[in-house]
DNA sequence: TATTGTTATACTCTATAACTATA
DNA sequence: TATAGTTATAGAGTATAACAATA
């Protein structure tokens, strides 16, 4: 016998585009597109990336990670080092002033899941963040295992 | 005192991403993409809509719009008709095809939020929703009202 | 004068394909 | 021969600005 969920369904997914705008919110006021971010975001995890690896992360395709990082590069937040064993490849890494970016980002972020999570109660957290862990696990298709560094992938 | 939610927010991201990722999966089935599916949900609604109306809900440009039934147009789902009354304004409705699509689209929800949500007891799935609506009432930006007409922005 | 929707133009993100320098 | 990253090209989605038709 299957219930109807056909309101929760919609609550979900507005659930779901009021999380990702948020993000958006916290990267615009750095003037970061969700890609370039990402990018950011991988390279603060991984330490210096190769535009190969990123591709990976960011199931991309490789030219797109070369416009990615050209324009962080104009930025100034990134740059690109010669790789020391491997003459085609190139390392990306954070330049200071990307570093301090990824700093407020973070600060940012705790900041708004203080606002957003302080006045629910303890036991309250934590039923529904299981729920949502039994949910979440459902969902992730089987192509893409959970996150293993703690950088989940930002939402698209 | 505030208390440490850094893995949290992103827990809560991933979900909104592995949403997301569901959502788009079920679009690209039917051939569309976020935006275009985004119209036809809109007029679906609304029945058939000005593109002014469509610009206003969607919240981008006139110009955006006038793209997007373009190419709804185009893959017949959609016909732009005469406004009754004002002969500079658009009516885009959909057409039978665009009904079949939005209905297809919905059927493809109904059994996915089966699979997501049915093992879940009823209990545990009310208690989930009432932290996830109380989350996301925060999560409301002042400038966008909760939806009134069933019909929550896909999510971006 | 204000509004609806268009053309013109530009920018970002994405993709495929062909090419280079290296492995 | 395979891999890393580039150039070339294209298409979708988005924006602003100028304009035509209508209100």
């Amino acid at each position: 016998m299957t219930t109807n969920h056909d309101g929760t369904l919609e609550r979900l997914f507005e659930f779901a585009t009021l999380l990702t705008d948020l993000l958006d919110r916290g990267l615009e006021q750095q003037g970061l597109s969700r890609p370039r971010a990402e990018v950011l975001w991988r390279i603060h995890h991984h330490g210096p990336t190769t535009q190969r690896q990123l591709a990976d992360s960011l199931q991309c395709t490789p030219r797109n990670v070369t416009g990615l990082v050209d324009a962080l590069d104009a930025l100034g937040l990134v740059e690109r080092q010669r790789h020391p064993s491997d003459r085609r490849a190139v390392l990306v890494a954070l330049t200071p002033t990307g570093r301090r970016t990824v700093d407020n980002l973070l600060a940012a972020y705790r900041s708004r899941a203080s606002e957003l999570l302080d006045g629910i109660s303890g036991p309250q957290l934590t039923s529904f963040l299981a729920t949502l862990a039994q949910v979440a696990d459902r969902l992730r298709p089987d192509s893409r295992p959970p996150p293993v560094d703690g950088s989940p992938r930002l939402a698209r």
